[in-house]
DNA sequence: CACTATTTTGCGGGTTTATGCACAATTGCG
DNA sequence: CGCAATTGTGCATAAACCCGCAAAATAGTG
C-alpha cells in the first residue's frame, strides 16, 4: 500500500468519525504502530487533522464547514458493523442491500480486504467504490426514490445469476413468529432475490427493531442463518432467535 | 511495445484502479524499472496522472474521492448545467454519463420536470434520485473506481436496449481534427454506445478543454449535435466547431 | 542503402525514502 | 503514585529514486 494512499484513508476516517485511535488504524490497514504514528505526524503538521495522545482528531471543527452526518443510532450502527466485517474473508463474493447500517459496515471494511461486493444500493455503491481493492458489481433497474436502491424485474433477475457466499441484510423488522418483515413490496422482492442466492443470510439490525413487525413478510426466521445486532449474544433479548437455530454475533 | 501504447496502457490501469505500483508495472510490461518511473514521471507532468513514491495515483482518486473539495471551475459548471436542462421537456427519455457537470446538472433540472433519466454514474444518478418527478433508471455492471459508474460489456447492453431522445456526456477533451476523446477505455465504450443510443448528442465541457487531445478516440465530431460550454455561442474559440455543423448553445 | 541524428531503453553507482524494531522518555489514567 | 500505553529517537534495511552513460532502436536524409 502506498504511503499517500495510506495517508487518505486516514484523513478519510477521521472526517467520517471526528476522530480515530492509532491503534485500530495499524490493525485495519495492517501496517506498525510506528508507521501510523509517523503518518498522523505528517497529516498534522500539513494541517489535515489535530494529532492527540493515542490517535487524532478532525480538524474540521476549526475550518468552519461541518455537519455531524447525524446517522440514527450511529454508535450502534459501527459495533454491528464492525462485527458484520469480520465475517468476510478474502476472495468472498457478497451481496449486501442498503440503508446506513450497510454503509457504516462498508466504510469499516479492512483495507486489505479483497472481495467482490455486489449490491443495488446507491449509497452502499459508492461507499464500496472508495475501497481500494474489492471489486464492486452495481445491479441496475428502476431506482426507488425513498430507499435509493435499484429495484424490479430486471435487478431481481441479475441478483439470481449470482451465487454469493454471503448475503447481508439491514432489516426493519424481525419477530420470533412472523419472521423477517418490511414495508416496500419491490425492496422486498429484491430482498429474497438476495437471500435466494447466496450461501448465507445475515441480517443486521438495531436491537430496537427486534420483536417489531411490518406490514409485507420478507422470509421466515429458518432462511436467516445469522443475526447481528449491537447486543452481546448472550443477550436474553435474543434467546428467542438462538432457539429458532439463529447465529447470533 | 510502443512508449505511447505503454503510456495508454498505465493511464487505463490507473483510471481503472486509482493507483499503479512501478513494481506491478515493470513486471507486467516486462520493461525496466526505469523505464516504468520515466513513463510515470511523463504523464504525472503532463498531469494526467499523479505520482508517488512507489508507483502513482489517479487525479480523480485525489480530487473526488476523501476530501470534498470544492468542484473544479463550479460556477462555470452552473452555467453550462442551465444552458443543459432547457433542452429537456417532459416526457423525455435522457441518457447521461458521469462527471461534476452532469451532476450539476442534475441539481439544476426544474422541480417540475416529469422525464426519465438513465444513467451509469453512482453520483449522477443520486443526485437525480432526490428529484421529486421524474424516473430514475440505473444502468448496472462493474463499477469503475475512478469515474464510480457501472462500465462493462452488460451495461453497454443495457444502454442499447434504450433509444433516448437526448444523451448528455461530460467529456474531457475534443479537437476540431479528432473529435472527442477520453482516458479510459471502457468508459469511452460506454459514451460510444449512448452516443449511438440517443437521437440527439449532447456534450458538455468547460472551455479549457476545447482543442485538447486524450489517448481513446470516443466520437467524431459529426456525431456530436449539439456543444456546451459556458462561452457565449458566438465565442470565436467555438468557431471550427459551428464550422464542422455543431448546434453552440 | 549507408550514414547520421534522435529517441528510447537498460544498467551501474550513490542517494533518498519508507518502514520496522529497540529502547528510553513521557503521558495520562486509575 | 504506579503502571501501561504512547511517544521520540536512533538505527538498520530494503526498496525506490536520481543521474549519467552507453547500447539499441527509430527516424530522417542524401
Amino acid at each position: 500500500m502506498l504511503k499517500q494512499e495510506r495517508q487518505a484513508y486516514i484523513l478519510h476516517q477521521v472526517n467520517l468519525h471526528n476522530k480515530v485511535l492509532a491503534v485500530d488504524l495499524c490493525q485495519h490497514i495492517n501496517v506498525s504502530n510506528d508507521t501510523i504514528r509517523r503518518d498522523l505526524q505528517e497529516l498534522a503538521e500539513k494541517g489535515s487533522i489535530i494529532k492527540v495522545h493515542g490517535g487524532a482528531l478532525s480538524n474540521s471543527f476549526h475550518n468552519g464547514n461541518f455537519q455531524p452526518e447525524p446517522i440514527y443510532s450511529h454508535a450502534k450502527k459501527q459495533v454491528i458493523a464492525r462485527k458484520a466485517v469480520s465475517l468476510i474473508k478474502d476472495g468472498m463474493f457478497v451481496l449486501t442491500g442498503g440503508g446506513t447500517t450497510i454503509s457504516e459496515m462498508a466504510r469499516a471494511l479492512p483495507l486489505d480486504l479483497t472481495a467482490t461486493f455486489i449490491s443495488g444500493s446507491l449509497t452502499a455503491l459508492l461507499e464500496y467504490a472508495k475501497h481500494p481493492n474489492i471489486d464492486v458489481i452495481a445491479i441496475g433497474d428502476k431506482v426507488s426514490k425513498g430507499s435509493k436502491m435499484s429495484i424490479g424485474p430486471d435487478g431481481v433477475m441479475k441478483v439470481r445469476q449470482f451465487k454469493s457466499d454471503l448475503c447481508f441484510l439491514g432489516i426493519n423488522a424481525i419477530d420470533a413468529t412472523d419472521g423477517i418483515s418490511d414495508n416496500d413490496l419491490d425492496v422486498v422482492q429484491m430482498k429474497r432475490a438476495m437471500i435466494e442466492s447466496s450461501k448465507q443470510t445475515v441480517c443486521l439490525t438495531i436491537s430496537e427493531k427486534i420483536n417489531s413487525r411490518q406490514p409485507i413478510k420478507v422470509c421466515d426466521l429458518k432462511d436467516v442463518d445469522i443475526l447481528i445486532t449491537e447486543l452481546p449474544a448472550d443477550h436474553p433479548l435474543l434467546k428467542p432467535y438462538a432457539d429458532a437455530g439463529i447465529i447470533l454475533i
